[in-house]
This record gives C-alpha cells, structure tokens and sequence, in this order.
DNA sequence: CGCATGTTTCGACGTTCATCAAAGCAGAAC
DNA sequence: GTTCTGCTTTGATGAACGTCGAAACATGCG
C-alpha cells in the first residue's frame, strides 16, 4: 500500500490485494534492455532479414532500411552487443546472422517468465 | 546491391544474394511501438504485477516499481496508449488488468511472423 | 457546500537515442 | 608501396524519453 491502507477504516471498496513486485529487478532490466534493443523499426527490419535468409551482407542492410550505412552499422552493433546478431568479417565484407535462441528466449518470457 | 556489384568483375567472394526487405514497413514501426511499451524495466515490472495478479490497484503500482506516483501514472497510460493494458475507475481508486492476447501476439510475431 | 484523497496532466530538467557527415581502419587489387 | 572499397567509430545535432514537483481533476465523506 502507498499512503493510506483503505480496508481498515472506510467503508467502501477494499482497493486491493497487497500486490507483490512479482519478477526481480535485474530481470526486469534485462529483459528491458532486449525490448529496448528491439524498440526500431530499423532494427525489427533487419532481424526479419536475417532470420530469413540467414545470413546477409552488410552492404545489403543500408539499403534495405532505407538508412545510411553508418546508420545500419550502428544498429547492428546494438543488435550485437544485446545478443541478437553475430558477425563475421570474411574478406572485404561482413555477414551478419541472427540468433534464433535469443528471439526464442524473448518470447518464452513473454509468455512464462513474466 | 548498394554502391557496386562485386559479382561482376573480381574474382573473389560474391558478397550476397540480393537480400530482401522481409517484413513490411509499417509492421515494422507496429512492432517496434510494441517493444518500446516494454523497453522499460518499470513497464516489465507493471506487466509482470497485473499479469501474476489480473487486477493490481494504481495506489500499489507507484510503490511496487519504486517511482512516484505521477511516473507511474505516466507509464501506465503509456501501456493503456499500446493497447497492453486497460484501467477503469470504480470509486476512488483506478484498477488495472493486462491484455494477455496482446502479449502472446507479440510472441507469435517473433517466432512466426518475423 | 467544503475538505481530503487518489489519479492524471502540465512544465521543466537532464539523459538517452537516432541520424548523418567526416574521419579512421582494415583488407584487396594494382 | 599506393589506392580503392566496405565497415566502424567519432562528433554533433535535434528529437524523444524518464523523472519529479506542482497544478488540475475527480470522487467520496462530513
């Protein structure tokens, strides 16, 4: 309860139950920062491009997004660094895959975790 | 393709194939507008209250994810505003439920979808 | 009526974010 | 070596966000 526990004294309406904090600080900023990490339609673009194709080239993102390449390169490192996409550099180019696990993991939370 | 087509004259790597856009431009933004309702970890935490209990008080939010209560206002309307959650007013107090439907097509569209 | 209490809205402040131009890096081809 | 090309990083700028205090709104009680 915050202020004032309204089930002792008044009359009407019992406000509620006690009302836990259910899931655990740091889960919830983790599983914050994912949904952050999601929180672009740039970046949602690229995540469907790369489930479906499983492996694309850098070169090929800007495009598709419809951004700069300095924009796409900045967004597939966030997408990097929460996890969602590997990399690797063969020759002059980099192709990019995402992790299904981690989608995967996401969505579990969605619907047990949480 | 972006600025040359690599395929063409050097013998080395092809680059990619041409790389779709996948998902379309406004599911994208749909998306992304999702997970920015939850890209933050005192909305994970609300979620997390009104969907373990189906009816959480707003007096008690403001406390469980320790804002003040016009931030937790702030977010829960942010949530009601994504379609994630609903409150109605009985008396005095405000109560509100989690939409679980929206959630678990927020599921479905990373495991399918996407 | 007026007063007290729960909730939302408003205004402001500091932080974070998306974006691009330009500079810096790393390979490849000459 | 130099030069070219793809990618990342840096710097800067404008927009969006989270936060709170204060004001406004709504409702119940006396």
């Amino acid at each position: 309860m915050t202020t004032t526990s309204p089930t002792q004294l008044t009359i009407l309406s019992a406000c509620c139950s006690p009302a836990e904090p259910a899931v655990a600080d740091e889960s919830a900023e983790a599983l914050a920062s994912l949904f952050k990490a999601l929180a672009d339609p740039a970046r949602v673009k690229i995540m469907s491009m790369l489930l479906n194709a499983d492996e694309v080239c850098a070169c090929d993102i800007a495009t598709a997004i419809g951004k700069s390449q300095a924009t796409a390169s900045h967004h597939l490192g966030l997408l990097r660094k929460a996890g969602l996409v590997t990399g690797d550099k063969r020759g002059t180019w980099v192709y990019y895959r995402a992790i299904p696990e981690r989608l995967a993991s996401i969505s579990a939370a969605l619907t047990t975790d949480l």
